[in-house]
DNA sequence: CCAAAAGTGTTAGAGATACACCCATGG
DNA sequence: CCATGGGTGTATCTCTAACACTTTTGG
């Protein structure tokens, strides 16, 4: 299998996923159940099979951390320090996936494993260099959320205007003025207002709305942005 | 060494090297001298080392490819189709990289290994799936240098603004105004004016500028764009 | 009818775009 | 004095930002 004289590292993946929950954004996280770092919380991820793309390991640890299969997925860094596993030299190539705790109502943990969702602002400490891998994803999520519609990820198909405004100024850790937002958004043509309401709120009950994904896949292409 | 179960990959580093010589945005490319895919145009790259960051080893690489060592480095994708290589399965991280060719004036090709500075316009078919990642390195490019003051990697640290203004129509494949152009750079705060002047042209002589390296890093931290 | 959040319009300012002419240099 | 590209100023338009009141709903 080895048959060349090379170096061969191990390689995982490792995924920082997050998931708005009760309206506060969250990260899941695994409690380790082995050393090293034993019995801290880590990201989700694992080893790469030899026969596996490596979205398809991030997406196979996915399904087995969560039971999700249907979420955002993106590649955004490897990281590779000699000594960031103190076993042996891991090389790990990092996803930042969102999930819809809407669509899959797993609110907070899961399975067999300990797994939690932990508010991003108030994180427990990490194993490996696990916290510089969130802290870099974060501000990819605030970077990405600014030109590319990925808000739409974390709520219901059928939602309202303030809830997406809610979305955004969670992520961005900013209020946001309601009449420009609203202007913005659907100035980009790529939401679609509905007759239907919520219910069962105590006062003006605000309409559904969806998102135009076929439209966005359209135009993005053309090179348009989507800012807020 | 493979003390653990777990399967153990190749791990390499892959260059996709710009420069911009004689008003051309070129890449550099290598010519295989083995199978796989023996006298084929490769990316620059190799191996990561056991004791070697991913980053170091792409520095190294350069500096034997290029003899460079001060050079814009940036990783930006890794690659791990399982099939990509034919020997084995290795999985490649992939940097982006300016070479500047006026500080270095290696022009054109290189020492021993037969490397070449081609257009990137006008490539040759390329080993593995180097010319997927060379595609998706030009679009960071021509995103990234929007927002990122990345043209001043390609020029001398004395130019001119037509030159800046090159760099940019080159890169983005489309005329700017000149006007334009010139307020916005000018109104960033980060362009020095000298009052030295070109020489040896046949018409105006176009001031020299310097580019405040420095203020850039104070002002990026701040969150500040900079924008053509 | 009250509380609470949804929804709406206008104005001022900043930044983007479009555009045409004068200036300095070498030959 | 001519050819060549360097250099500048202004008007319009679009986008952003700031801001206050009316509407709907359930209790």
């Amino acid at each position: 299998m080895h048959s060349y004289k090379y170096p061969h590292p191990s390689v995982t993946v490792d995924c920082v996923v997050f998931g708005l929950d009760e309206g506060v954004l969250k990260l899941l996280l695994i409690k380790r159940l082995l050393a090293p770092f034993k019995d801290k919380w880590a990201l989700p991820g694992g080893f790469v099979l030899m026969d596996e793309d490596l979205e398809t390991a991030a997406l196979r640890e996915l399904k087995e951390e969560t039971g999700v299969d249907d979420l955002y997925l993106e590649q955004f860094q490897a990281y590779g320090k000699p000594n960031r596993d103190p076993r042996e030299r891991v090389i790990t190539i990092a996803y930042f996936a969102i999930v819809n705790l809407f669509k899959y109502t797993l609110k907070a943990s899961t399975d067999a494993k300990e797994a939690e969702w932990y508010p991003v602002n108030d994180l427990p400490s990490l194993a490996f260099d696990h916290e510089n891998i969130v802290l870099n994803a974060l501000s990819k999520l605030q970077n990405k959320v600014l030109r590319e519609p990925l808000v739409f990820e974390f709520i219901p198909e059928k939602f309202t205007l303030p809830q997406v405004q809610f979305v955004y100024e969670t992520i961005l850790q900013k209020k946001l003025d309601k009449r420009n937002f609203r202007k913005k958004l659907l100035a980009t043509g790529l939401i679609e207002v509905l007759e239907e309401h919520e219910t069962n709120v105590t006062h003006r009950a605000a309409r559904f709305h969806l998102f135009n994904k076929d439209e966005w896949n359209k135009k993005s292409r053309g090179g348009l942005e989507f800012r807020i």
